[in-house]
DNA sequence: CTGAAAGCGCTTACAG
DNA sequence: CTGAAAGCGCTTACAG
């Protein structure tokens, strides 16, 4: 093992240390360094100046800058779990728009998952300028908020955000009911988020519209936790206690068997095929199964899932961008955005049995 | 929506204003919200000068605390990838030890992968004590290490870091290997991390050595990304080229097909059994296969993979713990970590087809 | 074109 | 038991 930087000599050079190096102010070295030199240091002093900092290794104090300065040019950005990959999506595309605005984004994935966030700030521990959070429940409102800072909310109840970038989930989900009443579908079971957040509640309200606006019903709703194990509780149990599988060995309960099962994720829908299979279905001959999201376990069960893509990246993109312009005092407007959303038609969705 | 809370009348609070509602000086305010008053200010007037922060919803500044002490308390995490959820397990645990020291952990998912990551430090903005990663190639070693912070690297090459912890892959690999040559395989094929880190190369050594060792052969790497289509694509060359797939119309090339392919990890391995099936070979009857990590995907997919469980919570705990006594000046003994992983054993794989 | 100085909000000896 | 003061390393008017 090496050894550690951190007993050097001098310990962390500073800006002294590279204006004595340089042979100028300390002031001098802020200024070129800070790229604000130009028509007020000599090309040459700059150059000097750059050259110094280069040598000694000299990173400004980041502390010091946001105390000056009372800004950090860094936002946080809570999601409520890494178990799934569409945060990774919303990461990476509000990162990029950070970056381009040379803000510095911390993630912080709230330990209670949707639940209230237990103070992020003290945890991220950074000094922030605004915060963005993502499918989070209302209850972590307050907490969030706590901080005084402005605050984006992704894919939430959004009443309490400055601003707001959400999926248009409803139109979603009226597109996976349409598909499967296309497909002849009638009795439609939906295997349901067991957290109860805004988008979950708009899910389900649109699913049940819309299936019975196309004549169809919705026989059956059971929650599970947003995994695969979950999907696959809460899948068997739509399964066996609507008589679904024949094998289950459990009378129908006077309720019809359904035909398709609508989940409000790719994960569940991955428990979902799990439990279908392990009741000795058929998917999509016996039963079809739609997920939602279009993460990577999307296409890595069998059959590939039939699913909703939500561009989580341009979520994340356009959560930062909204952070951006409520910090630069934009007008009121422009304050809600709302994205469209693609139904991915796969190998998990068939015609509905007949008989 | 509703205001943001920045432009309250008199801005923020800072400590003054505590100490003026409360009636004594700023110093006292910081002993007491510090926890330091025991003994040095009356328990009546702490009293005050906590009800007056609450009242005010004084939050302390962490530029001007961290400027003034020259610590952050804050570690930062970077990771390769978010599309993994294994990243998932090593921030929660490194995330719990830190909480437990009162210390910060700010995340940076490097937008390079495994590459070099493009100074964190930049992003993270925040002031750092330390920095650990996790699973980088070690190019990004001379980036991580410029901004002279203590190092901790997991299942790195660690050659160049102030500790290190790192799974036992090559016991894990040894593991695999003798599971399979004891079902009867003696061809294996490896699809191996595209990625030429130092984890992925000890896993091929161990693979070759105990494969010949136990009188089996290596008939075949492929390389692929980390993910479900490179594993598919990786596993695809592997079984139509060695002549495995009967319909795959292309002749062996002289090689004798595998019975086994070992995967680098669970994404490949879920791409490896989407390959087979797509050339009609069924898992585990003509073809076993298994992957490492034990991600969530592991049990998502259809037959869940035999595969190699990688304590990654532990590795993060172990790796926070690392670098709080790298912090501590800890003597350079219990520098080196080495975690056990575990062969799981599941439907992927079984006995070596005969003939 | 360059420097001296103030001040961001804390923590921590040091007086009293 | 409490307060006045120094100082962490920057940025930014302000002089010259």
């Amino acid at each position: 093992m090496a050894k550690s930087g951190r007993d050097e000599p001098e310990g962390r050079p500073t800006g002294h240390d590279v204006a004595r190096a340089a042979g100028v102010s300390q002031a001098t070295v802020s200024l070129v360094l800070g790229g604000k030199w130009q028509g007020r240091v000599a090309p040459r002093t700059a150059e000097n100046v750059r050259e110094a900092a280069r040598a000694l290794g000299y990173r400004p104090n980041l502390a010091a800058r946001s105390l000056r300065t009372g800004r950090a040019r860094t936002a946080l950005l809570v999601v409520p779990a890494l178990t799934n990959d569409f945060f990774a999506g919303v990461y990476t595309g509000a990162v990029e728009v950070a970056s381009a605005h040379d803000f510095g984004l911390v993630l912080y994935p709230s330990p209670e998952g949707t639940a209230p966030a237990r103070d992020p700030f003290a945890s991220a521990r950074a000094a922030l300028d605004g915060v963005i959070a993502s499918s989070m429940a209302v209850e972590s409102l307050a907490e969030l908020r706590a901080g005084g800072l402005p605050l984006v909310m992704l894919d939430s109840d959004a009443s309490d955000a400055d601003a707001a970038v959400n999926f248009d989930v409803a139109d979603g989900m009226r597109q996976v009911a349409r598909h499967l009443l296309g497909l002849g579908h009638r009795r439609i079971a939906h295997v349901a988020s067991a957290v109860d957040s805004w988008t979950f509640t708009v899910r389900a309200h649109a699913l049940a519209r819309t299936v019975r606006e196309g004549g169809g019903s919705l026989v059956r709703t059971e929650r599970g936790e947003l995994s695969v194990t979950g999907g696959l509780e809460a899948a068997t149990r739509v399964l066996t206690e609507t008589g679904a599988a024949p094998d289950a060995g459990r009378p129908p309960r006077g309720t019809a068997p359904p035909t398709a099962l609508v989940c409000d994720d790719d994960l569940l829908a991955a428990g979902a095929l799990k439990a279908a299979r392990r009741l000795g279905l058929r998917v999509p001959e016996d039963v079809s199964v739609t997920g939602i999201d279009d993460v990577a376990v999307a296409r890595a069960v069998e059959p590939e899932l039939t699913t909703l893509r939500l561009p989580a990246t341009g979520m994340g993109a356009a959560g930062m961008r909204a952070l951006l312009g409520v910090l630069d005092g934009e007008k009121e407007g422009d304050r809600e955005t709302v994205l469209p959303v693609t139904l991915l038609p796969r190998a998990s969705t068939g015609p509905a049995p007949t008989g």
